[in-house]
DNA sequence: GCTATAGTTCGTCAACTGACGAAATGATGG
DNA sequence: CCATCATTTCGTCAGTTGACGAACTATAGC
């Protein structure tokens, strides 16, 4: 009962569904993910996280970066039950298909260039002016 | 994408999740149910519609009672399949055979005593000389 | 070593959820 | 009608959850 608990609620979040959705191609980097989804780096951590600690999804590590896929035939009858009810009922989602059709332009830009994106539009708020100010400000700590 | 985020919302809380396994056997009556989970009756009627609203169980009432029993045949393939995935997955839980057990108990008492047992236990907590004091406050308002 | 950077952890806040009791509802049976 | 009683609805409270940014960790490359 506990795995199974922690897997619904692991799918009791819809981001957290689009995100094994996606995962269905093949394995994503997490700056994949925050691009696809549009969501805050530790957002997007944390959601893997609870997915992981069900068991529904599986990370690797390559350096600088984590990919994660979908849990595969290793994994308990639970969690390959619950990842074979959701691709049935999602097989002809509009949401589900709208993310492929993004993930497919996600896929082909370049992992750093990507990266380096977000990090633009990480310190775009802050002052134009002043590019060195947050490392200043964590030299204080 | 809409149905299934009921679904899986519907099967995120344990309790509901043991009802439904409860419902596994045949139809129960709320009281039934009040008295196998030990909730207020206003609790289980909450959980018992949030599992009519997903399409899990459906509702016949009978005089007094409502009797809830799983969605059959007819329910989409989204509620069939996930009740199947619960019955593989819980088909050897030791909470719900433990559950399934107490309902043998349960379902051998006749409604109307399980019912009138509730409502003593419901007086109780006030002061035992007083047993009108809750009727003649109702009429107050 | 440093610096930059990809990802995670932590603290916080608003929104949601599950529990209950009180009051309302709806059916039964005088 | 009216009282009774099974169930539902409503309001409230505490605990949980999802979002974010700030700080931390770990890796890569100089």
């Amino acid at each position: 009962m506990r795995l199974l608990m922690m897997i619904t609620k692991a799918l009791a979040d819809e981001n957290r569904v689009r995100m094994l959705m996606a995962l269905r191609r093949g394995e994503l980097c997490a700056c994949q993910i925050v691009e696809l989804f549009g969501l805050a780096p530790s957002t997007v951590s944390r959601h893997m996280w609870i997915l992981r600690a069900a068991g529904l999804v599986e990370a690797r590590k390559n350096g600088r970066w984590v990919h994660y896929r979908r849990a595969g035939g290793e994994a308990s009858p639970e969690v390959r039950g619950a990842l074979r009810w959701l691709d049935e009922s999602l097989r002809s989602d509009s949401e589900v298909a709208a993310d492929a059709k993004r993930l497919e332009e996600v896929r082909e830009l370049d992992l750093e260039a990507l990266c380096r994106a977000q990090q633009r539009r990480k310190s775009k708020p802050a002052r134009p002016s002043a590019r060195g100010a947050s490392r200043a400000a964590r030299k204080g700590r």
